[in-house]
RNA sequence: GGGCCGUUAGCUCAGCUGGUAGAGCAGCGGACUUUUAAUCCGUCGGUCCCAGGUUCGAGUCCUGGACGGCCCA
C-alpha cells in the first residue's frame, strides 16, 4: 500500500467518498484573511487579549502538515502570504464531521477554514475551526516534509511542487517580482516610457548570437526570435520616445548551463541626450536602491561572500584591466594586429583568422580578467571592431563610449552612447556582412530600415541592457539561473511505458 | 561536443571486497483533547534509470544508452 499508484488510489478513494457526498469540488468558499497578514496583525497579542475580543477570520490554504491526536488535531495551512495553525476539535465540529476529517483528508489538500484566533498552550497563533471545507482533494503526495524536494530534475520539472515545499524557492521567485516591479518604478519615476517592441523580427539584430528561426505561413517568411530590442528602441527614439524601455524576452539558439538560458529577460533602455557616463551613474543609482529595497541593505551576500553597493564602483578601462592581469604585455603590444596575435596566441588563445586587435583584446579580457572582477566594476572603452552599434570615442575611434558592468565574476550590464551616425553605421553594418559571409554566423546582418531611420536622425542617446536573470542570481544567491526562471528548459522526459524512472505523467488515463 | 559525478520505495537517504534490498517520512489499522519533524503499537510498499555482458550468483563489476548536476570548449 506504499508504492505510488497504490497511494493515488488511496486517494482517489476518499474522493469517490467526497464526490457521493457531492461535495468534492466546490467553489463557493470565499475567504477574509491571509495568514501571513494575521500573523503580522495579531502575532503579538495575547491568548487572553484573543479571548476578549474574538477574531472571525475565514481562511483558505494547502494543508502541510496533520497532526492528529484523538479528539483533536492540528494542521499547518499554507496560503501565498504564509503559514498558520488550524485547531480541529471533535467536540467543535461533530463526530461525523471529525471523523470525515481525520480519515479523508490528507497532506496536500485544499481547505478552507471558519474559526476564532486564539493562542496555543505553546504560544501559538492559531484559528480554532468552526467549520471546515474540503476543497481540493489532491491526489498525489507531496514529498517529504523536513527534507522537501531535492532532487534538482525533478525541481525543474515540477516547479509546482518545488514551490510548494521549498519555501525559499517561492521566497526566490518573489523577490525577482520584486526587483523587476522596482526597476519600473525607478525608470517610470523618471520619465522612461515603457513599450513592447516586435519579438518576431525579419532580420535579428541588436546582438551577435544565433537566433530561432520560424516561419510565417501566410507570408510565407522566415522570422527570427528576437535575439535583443536594440534596433527597434533606437527607431524609437529616432520617433521622439525620448526615454525608452523594454523589459520582455530575448531568445538565443545556444547551449544551457548555470548562466545561459535559451530565453531570457533583458531590460534595455534607451536615453536621448545622455551619454555612457550618465548610463553608469543612474545604473549604480538603480542598483543600490535595489538592494536596498529588496534585501533592506546595500550589502549582498552571495555565494558566501559580500559585496558592497553603496560605495562608487570602480571604473576601469578595458585594455587597463587586461594589461593589470598581464603584466608581460605593454600598451603597444595589443594595438598592432601582428603584435596583439602573437600576445593572444602566447596567453593560450587560439586566435582565429578574422580577428583583428580588438577582438584579441575582448577574448583577453573574457579570459584572463573578467572572472576576477568580484567587486562591482564598470569596464569601459570597448573596442569598436567588438561594438558595432557603440558611438566611437572622441578621442580615440578604436575605442568606443561602452562600459559593461560586472560584479562577482558576471556581466550584469552592457551600455554604451549609441552610434548616430549613419554613414559610420552603415560602414560598421557592412563590416559584419564581410564577416558574415566569412563564415562568422553570430556577426550581424545589415539592416537597411534601420539605417534609413538613422538618417532621419537620432538625437545623441545613451542605451544599456541589463540582463534581469543574472541580476536576480545575485540578489537572491541563486547559484543556477534555473533558479530564478521558473520553467528552465529541459530536454524532454521519456515516456512512463518506456521504464525511465521519471513518470511525472505516469498516472494519466488510469481511470 | 569533452571530462567527472549522480539515478535504490511516493519523498529524503543507507546499502562494505559480488552472496536473500534497508531506515525515516508519507500511507494503512489502532491508542491519544494543545501538538508543531507530535508520540506510541502494528502493518503494507521495490522494473535498484534502461539494454546488453562477465559470473554459480550483479543494486554492487564491464560496455553502450537515457536523464540530471558540476566543470571545460
Amino acid at each position: 500500500m506504499a508504492d505510488e499508484q497504490t497511494l493515488i488510489e488511496e486517494r482517489r478513494r476518499k474522493l469517490a467518498a467526497l464526490r457521493e457526498r457531492g461535495e468534492a469540488f466546490p467553489n463557493d468558499f470565499r475567504r477574509d484573511a491571509l495568514a501571513g497578514e494575521l500573523q503580522a496583525a495579531y502575532g503579538d497579542r495575547d491568548a487572553q487579549a484573543l479571548e476578549r475580543s474574538p477574531v472571525r477570520v475565514r481562511v483558505a490554504g494547502r494543508i502541510l502538515a496533520k497532526r492528529v491526536m484523538g479528539r483533536v488535531s492540528f494542521l499547518q495551512l499554507q496560503d501565498m502570504s504564509g503559514r498558520i495553525q488550524v485547531l480541529v476539535q471533535r467536540d467543535a465540529l461533530g463526530d461525523e464531521a471529525y471523523q470525515a476529517f481525520k480519515k479523508g483528508w490528507d497532506v496536500g489538500d485544499i481547505v478552507g477554514v471558519e474559526g476564532v484566533l486564539i493562542r496555543t498552550r505553546t504560544g501559538e497563533l492559531t484559528v480554532r475551526a468552526e467549520r471546515l471545507r474540503l476543497l481540493t482533494k489532491a491526489l498525489r503526495p507531496l514529498p517529504e516534509k523536513w527534507h522537501g524536494l531535492q532532487d534538482q530534475e525533478q525541481r525543474y520539472r515540477m516547479r509546482y511542487v518545488d514551490l510548494i515545499v521549498n519555501p525559499e524557492v517561492r521566497r526566490a521567485f518573489l523577490t525577482r517580482t520584486r526587483v523587476i516591479a522596482h526597476i519600473r518604478r525607478f525608470l517610470d519615476e523618471r520619465g522612461f516610457v515603457e513599450v513592447e517592441t516586435p519579438m518576431m523580427q525579419p532580420i535579428p539584430g541588436g546582438a551577435t548570437a544565433r537566433p530561432f528561426v520560424t516561419h510565417h505561413n501566410a507570408l510565407d517568411m522566415d522570422l527570427y526570435l528576437r535575439i535583443a530590442p536594440e534596433l527597434y528602441l533606437k527607431r524609437l527614439v529616432v520617433g521622439g520616445f525620448e526615454k525608452v524601455y523594454e523589459i520582455n524576452r530575448n531568445f538565443r539558439n545556444e547551449g544551457l548551463s548555470s548562466r545561459h538560458n535559451p530565453e531570457f529577460t533583458m531590460l534595455e533602455f534607451y536615453w536621448a541626450y545622455a551619454d555612457y557616463r550618465d548610463l553608469m551613474d543612474l545604473t549604480e543609482e538603480m542598483l543600490r536602491g535595489l538592494a536596498q529595497e529588496v534585501l533592506g541593505s546595500t550589502v549582498v551576500r552571495y555565494q558566501g561572500r559580500g559585496y558592497e553597493l553603496g560605495r562608487p564602483f570602480r571604473r576601469v578601462r578595458l585594455l587597463d584591466a587586461v594589461l593589470e592581469r598581464n603584466p608581460g604585455l605593454g600598451a603597444g603590444d595589443l594595438r598592432d594586429p601582428a603584435r596583439a596575435r602573437r600576445a593572444a596566441e602566447a596567453a593560450g588563445i587560439a586566435v582565429e583568422p578574422g580577428w583583428g586587435p580588438g577582438k584579441i583584446q575582448l577574448e583577453l579580457f573574457e579570459k584572463t580578467v573578467e572572472e576576477t572582477l568580484l567587486e562591482p566594476t564598470f569596464v569601459t572603452h570597448f573596442p569598436t571592431e567588438v561594438s558595432p552599434l557603440a558611438r566611437r570615442c572622441a578621442d580615440d575611434p578604436f575605442y568606443t563610449d561602452r562600459f559593461e558592468l560586472f560584479v562577482a565574476g558576471r556581466e550584469i550590464a552592457n551600455g554604451f552612447s549609441e552610434l548616430n551616425d549613419y554613414e559610420d553605421q552603415a560602414e560598421r553594418f557592412r563590416e559584419q556582412a564581410r564577416a558574415r559571409a566569412a563564415g562568422d554566423d553570430e556577426a550581424m546582418y545589415y539592416d537597411a530600415d534601420f539605417i534609413r531611420a538613422l538618417e532621419y536622425g537620432m538625437p545623441p542617446t545613451a542605451g544599456e541592457g541589463i540582463g534581469i536573470d543574472r541580476l536576480v542570481m545575485f540578489l537572491t544567491d541563486s547559484p543556477s539561473i534555473r533558479d530564478v526562471i521558473l520553467f528552465p528548459h529541459m530536454r524532454p522526459e521519456r515516456e512512463a511505458a518506456g521504464g525511465g524512472r521519471r513518470s511525472a505523467g505516469g498516472g494519466d488515463g488510469a481511470d
